[in-house]
DNA sequence: ACGGTTTTGTAAATCGTTTTTTCGGGACGA
DNA sequence: TCGTCCCGAAAAAACGATTTACAAAACCGT
């Protein structure tokens, strides 16, 4: 409709000032007289003036843009850590822009190398494999950033990650105290560090009460690949007394493949579910499930990253939030002829 | 670390050759000598350039950025869409800007303004009401854009959307051929275009079969709530032989409900759910669904925009895609006692 | 009242690219 | 051989905001 947009000089011009002046007004890097002021506020309004950010961007070398690389858009533990991101971001004048690596290395490469030519103020990444090869070049950049969930400790970044180790011990416990002694954990991938700090977690529960290591199963990463693996294995194995999830696509493969052999939840199989949604809690025996606090995962992401583009040079930090337990009605006791049915640990 | 971002200056200086030359080379809207090309080439190579985009969009006024805004970045029907959007953009050189409106009309303004100012390429709007306010502002801003989902014939723009009332027609059609003639509509929000077109096609083919209108229950937009209705609903009303959701939250809404209750599925109560995700069918009893196609909608919106921005100027399209009824176990013929056993219609 | 300092707004430089214009040399025709 | 045309590359202008440098005016104390 409207050919050319409106530019700072036709406020300007309107106002009866210099393009620098309405510039100060709009920003306020410099004292201004007030009723100048307004005469330029109000010119902008009745224009409907907004700034190009591009030439702001230009100028200052700083975008308010923050941007976020995620392995997989449809996996909703992602999208609602960037759902939480966008919710703190968003009254800071910030805008976000998303890619998905879609779980592959070359593809993490290339959408960083050209969301990094926006020159973001910063940048968010859940990276797809362990060994972030990416990180040379963010680091080239030198843009603040701050890795997600998946690496733990890098000595170099900011890192904001549940505690997987507890995740792992918390869901152990719980199994262990209602006396189960034959645990199958439905791992995804074991090449990701947090599952194997989940993994760990258990490892080490388990070794605490004197039992010996889990039976892990590495399911895959899709739901698809989860459930068929699951059903495999629960055709050629003695059936545990429980299953421990450690991803929202496992659980729902263990549900797929407990569902399609009709076997019970909690018995003869009680059911760990990774995550907490709806749809766990929408079923007649409603999912005990190992929670992540997304919301404050997205919190601190913010923060972090906040606290880095204002400045802060402190060494960097891993921050690590505690999961919770929803204790709810998958799990049980095992029934008496498979439990061993000595107490709680 | 680096301290200053190379910049096309850099490489010219490297290659010998000047910085309009490197453009070229670069975007090949002029031909080059092809040794000189590749010498260009090789300095880019190795000072690892990247251009500046806010430089480059400064001076073409053109970014290759895609605004998207939905109302809800937990819904996983719209981060699909958004995953299909981005699946699309991505080998072509675009990138992804993304907002939530939260579902309220004031942030969806204000969003919308953020988002222009980075004079998008494209827009395309999931708009949180019907009577899409916010239009005027992107008529002005000359951008072109897409309505998707909610708004399906608006006259003055390109939308994509599902057939909705054919998808309330499949619903009905499967429950009347089932023998159902006691049909409670789990409605979300009736102030949703889409949600009223639903609604239509379901009260046709009753009216059609001679039965009266169904009973719609309009349960509110998030799961708790719809899950609080439902249960309200079945405990001073007599019980329907099925339930059609109509979006997927309340989908989970009558889930929550029937199991609170331990009504079983499918009898006495049937169940049709809305979207297609895992959880659904990693059940005991698999949800029978009204799928929408979500990969071929995001093709669809990016196939109307690139169009757009490629300099169409037909009229407004308004692209319907079919829902599919994908049948599986939550879904039978009523119990005798409650049905009415005439044939199917 | 005067010199100096502090405001207050303007003019101009700047950011890194794209695009238009200019320029120089080689090819070609007369 | 000279003039013209053409081509490829360099030079320069442009994009729109921010910011520095600067000029003018106001203000201060003595």
């Amino acid at each position: 409709m409207s050919d050319k947009p409106i530019s700072i000089r036709d406020v300007a011009e309107r106002a009866g000032v210099s393009p620098g002046t309405v510039s100060n007004v709009m920003n306020g890097s410099k004292p201004v007289n007030p009723a100048l002021a307004e005469r330029v506020r109000q010119a902008a309004r009745e224009l409907g003036y907004q700034a190009d950010r591009a030439a702001a961007l230009l100028r200052t070398g700083k975008a308010r843009i923050i941007a976020v690389l995620v392995p997989d858009l449809d996996n909703p533990f992602f999208t609602s850590v960037v759902s939480a991101v966008e919710t703190s971001l968003r009254d800071q004048g910030y805008e976000l822009i998303v890619a998905s690596s879609n779980g592959d290395e070359a593809t993490e490469h290339s959408r960083l190398a050209a969301m990094l030519a926006w020159r973001p103020a910063g940048l968010v990444v859940i990276p797809c494999s362990d060994d972030f090869s990416a990180r040379a070049r963010i680091g080239q950049a030198g843009v603040p950033y701050v890795i997600a969930d998946r690496i733990t400790r890098e000595p170099t970044a900011d890192t904001v990650s549940v505690d997987n180790e507890d995740a792992g011990r918390i869901g152990a416990r719980h199994l262990l105290e209602l006396g189960h002694r034959n645990i199958l954990v439905a791992a995804s991938v074991l090449t990701l560090g947090n599952i194997r700090e989940r993994c760990a977690g258990i490892g080490a529960t388990l070794e605490r009460a004197g039992l010996p290591p889990p039976v892990i199963l590495e399911s895959g990463g899709h739901f698809e690949l989860a459930a068929t693996r699951l059903s495999q294995w629960l055709d050629t194995n003695r059936w545990p007394t429980a299953i421990l999830a450690l991803t929202n696509f496992t659980t729902l493969g263990a549900l797929a493949a407990l569902a399609e052999r009709q076997i019970g939840i909690p018995r003869p199989i009680s059911l760990i579910g990774f995550d907490d949604y709806a749809w766990m809690r929408a079923r007649a025996t409603p999912l005990t499930a190992i929670r992540q606090p997304v919301t404050e995962i997205g919190e601190a992401i913010w923060a972090r990253l906040k606290a880095r583009i204002d400045g802060d040079a402190s060494p960097p930090a891993h921050i690590q939030l505690k999961c919770s337990l929803e204790i709810r009605a998958s799990t049980a006791a095992p029934s008496v002829e498979d439990g061993i049915s000595t107490g709680a640990a």
